[in-house]
DNA sequence: GAGCTAATTGAAAATCATTCTCATTTAAAA
DNA sequence: TTTTAAATGAGAATGATTTTCAATTAGCTC
């Protein structure tokens, strides 16, 4: 896929790609410009029916390894939601949360994170040796606030 | 299952249950015992083996209906792990968070909320309104950190 | 650009997780 | 007790994910 102009998340992705000597595949490079454009939340069955659109036949085990791997690169943040379901959605760099839109499922970038500048004391206290965290935040989008 | 000695946790789930109109069937209180007194994560697989040495015979689907019915009532917890994969924790009450270890996957109560105190000026300014979030803290227990 | 090679893909089967159905059982109220 | 709606168990059905392996391709090297 040798487009003449590629959004800068492809760019990104091409780039986390090659510096892990990973192959930048049309399928791959289809996965962030779904994710990237659609700038919500992803089934994979979504994101399937995405890239078949734009590459015609695709199989969906090539999604579910390029999600994991793209997991595994911090290109894509695994949502979780309350009924229990999850998607996908694109994240450049490591330590950026998300807000998710329980109505349209839109993905907002978060800037600032909440658990970074928490005092970990009462709980190191105890021995817990903090590594990492997840926080995901819930809420209404404008354009499904002004629907409602 | 009219013991005479019952957990607080136990009494606590079955208050709640009667409340909603629920039954305490042995098997709902089960799973309380059982998630209560591991005092870690596990997955429903775990759970029905556990339920199954108390119980004898017990149905797959009843731990699935009653993991969700619990977390609707906020008795559970789902929790998510790096490796894509979730399991059940005890947990009373609405706003607790938890810090899971991920060597033996323990979890140990959160008390306060590392989001409450956050400013959300930042994000409310571009029109979404935050309503709930998802906290999880990944680390290393004292048990698993002296092992090591 | 053509050839080379390891990485990647597609398709289908296999596996694993979850939900559904319905006949039987049971908790709790009368 | 008796009654009755709620809950359960067993297994079938569905859905999600992973595996396998032969065929294809990205990204070198010349």
């Amino acid at each position: 896929m040798k487009k003449n102009f590629e959004s800068t998340q492809e760019s990104y992705a091409r780039e986390v790609l090659r510096e892990k000597g990973l192959k930048s595949t049309v399928q791959r490079l289809a996965v962030v410009h779904v994710l990237h454009t659609s700038r919500k939340s992803l089934s994979v069955g979504e994101i399937h029916d995405e890239v078949k659109k734009m590459l015609g036949t695709t199989g969906l085990a090539t999604i579910y390894r390029t999600l994991e791997m793209f997991e595994d690169l911090g290109l894509v943040k695994r949502l979780h939601f309350p009924d229990g379901g999850h998607g996908y959605a694109f994240s450049q760099g490591e330590h950026v949360h998300h807000m998710v839109c329980v109505d349209c499922r839109g993905v907002f970038d978060f800037p600032e994170c909440p658990v970074e500048s928490f005092d970990y004391a009462s709980v190191e206290k105890q021995g817990f040796r903090v590594k990492d965290h997840f926080v995901q935040l819930f809420g209404q989008c404008v354009k499904c606030a002004e629907a409602a």
